[in-house]
DNA sequence: TCTCGTGTTGCGAACGTTTGCAACCTCACT
DNA sequence: AGTGAGGTTGCAAACGTTCGCAACACGAGA
């Protein structure tokens, strides 16, 4: 539209002045930030900075930015952090938090901010999300500790109002179904939180009723390794003993005593596919598009810790 | 000023029209954004979520929110997050990856940003700092192996480029003389990066020059796995072989096979200190003050790693 | 009663962009 | 030469706050 010449001298002065476009003076103008709000339980939790790495790489590729915040599991927080965000102006929200029931969301939802969860998802289907495939994580897992001949397998399931615990419950119950093996009433027990020391706790409360089983799945690496705990306590080896099967594959996985067996998704693409959910629904056009719920593919990394029953 | 009655109304109207202060609005009038860049090399770095967590509590307090973003080692990006992070409005800056020497830092100060540094710290001493006790914690290393009887202690170092790297050569050397111990040329090496295959490739590169080694301090955790990886290639068993002390103490060191002795120091607290001397350095009135260089107490966590020598 | 000081109220400018629109220019066609 | 289309230029409003200042009211002292 104008000249190269001049084009040049422009942009020569504006680096002479060291000119920078005020992205807060854009933002008001534009009523747009190019922000998003990620809200999460704890970075410190080894489930989250793969995922918010994702995330972030994401956003950087359209010049987004990330505020995230934390809820440490108090649900109690997530309107507070919520309120937060939209005061920042974010233009969307990526929400790790999900219950089953979650009237938090449907809040946002009520006041149509652009909202795509991540991990988790409520019983509300109009809130789109990306999640790992639970189900079919479980089955994988079931699968394998089947065939190497375990009869006695327990679940140790995160909690009913996530969705994570249900999906793994009910995949849990058809993989044992599938594979002619029974569910005794006990040995699926549902957590409290998905925690280390719930794992524990859980693990010999279990082994104390059932002392015959020889295989755990757990809720997730954090409780498989509470498991670990238990078991030497009890002083029983893994996998000797009893196998112990994890979910996510967290980082250093590989590394534990024994090494874990466990199933693994792509967490930084779990966050890069949410930002990618979350930018198309951003644009006006397609804000109220069918929301479309991704299931990522999971995968059994077999390691030290399973072994055919003693 | 106004009647409480009055007061109870307006508040009343206002969360009936849900009302929400506009933050951006309130940015660009009052030139202050209420917010922080953080610069650190990758969240996904075991080392950085405690970190950040602390800092974000911190700066939750004093009603703050913070801007995260990665360089991956990759130095060149520096100027551009920097710029980045101004485009935004930032009004501090947490930085965790000075340089020894480093230009990007310089223009921060001469560009009168505040800036305060995590973890490492350049050589411009005008730039405020909270780093761990690099000296002391090598120091209570080479103490507790020398005491086990070691007599041939290795160093692998973080880059010179680091100040980890020097601070930690320098208490190793000092250290090792008050033990009455010799340094052989060769028994202090300097990584070029401080990632795990790094650990393991001086690891491997020093044991074959050196075999009589009994012990490593290694730069940090990550790099202690690589001398576990190093060990185990060449047939090694640590540590009824060889001795390995990490640094940082990071999240599950304690899980690991064999369980790592490493220094710890409170990673949470670092990132929460320096928030409160960026805050400090946010007020008008103390923006010049004399920068403040703060060393967070370490100390030596023993576990499985460490043994007498052979 | 007038002046001055103190305290209250309310209006409007400003922060740094973006964007719509009016004004203007150029050119072609009638 | 007049008209209109197409294109360029430049101005001003607007985004939602904060904050300084003018205007005003009130009371006290001269």
């Amino acid at each position: 539209m104008v000249s190269a010449d001049t084009l040049q001298r422009v942009l020569e002065s504006a680096r002479e002045l060291n000119y920078r476009t005020n992205a807060i003076a854009r933002s008001l103008r534009t009523q747009r930030s190019q922000t998003v709000g990620v809200v999460i339980p704890d970075i410190a939790n080894p489930l989250f900075p793969r995922i918010v790495r994702g995330i972030d790489d994401a956003l950087e590729d359209v010049r987004y930015t990330s505020l995230v915040t934390y809820t440490d599991g108090r649900d109690d927080r997530l309107l507070e952090r919520f309120e937060l965000l939209r005061q920042r102006g974010v233009d969307g929200l990526l929400v790790a938090t999900a219950r089953h029931s979650d009237p938090a969301l449907d809040m946002l939802v009520a006041a149509r901010v652009p909202v795509v969860q991540i991990n988790r998802r409520t019983q509300n289907q109009a809130i789109p999300s990306v999640t790992p495939d639970d189900r079919g994580g479980i089955r994988s897992a079931v699968e394998f500790l089947a065939e190497l001949g375990h009869r006695k397998i327990a679940l140790l399931a995160p909690p009913q109002t996530h969705s994570t615990g249900r999906a793994r419950i009910a995949g849990f119950r058809t993989a044992m179904r599938r594979a002619g093996l029974d569910v005794p009433a006990g040995l699926v027990q549902s957590a409290r939180a998905v925690t280390l020391e719930e794992g524990a706790r859980i693990c010999t409360s279990l082994l104390d009723a059932h002392p015959d089983v020889t295989a755990i799945v757990a809720g997730n690496d954090l409780m498989a390794l509470g498991c670990y705990d238990s078991l030497r306590a009890a002083g029983r080896r893994c996998p000797d003993d009893v196998s112990v099967i994890g979910f996510n594959d967290m980082a250093f996985a590989e590394r534990f005593d024994p090494p874990l067996t466990t199933v693994r998704f792509d967490h930084y693409e779990m966050g890069a596919t949410a930002v990618g959910v979350l930018l198309r629904r951003l644009r006006p056009s397609e804000s109220e598009a069918e929301p479309v719920h991704v299931e990522l593919e999971t995968r059994l990394v077999v390691r030290g810790s399973t072994a055919p029953p003693p």
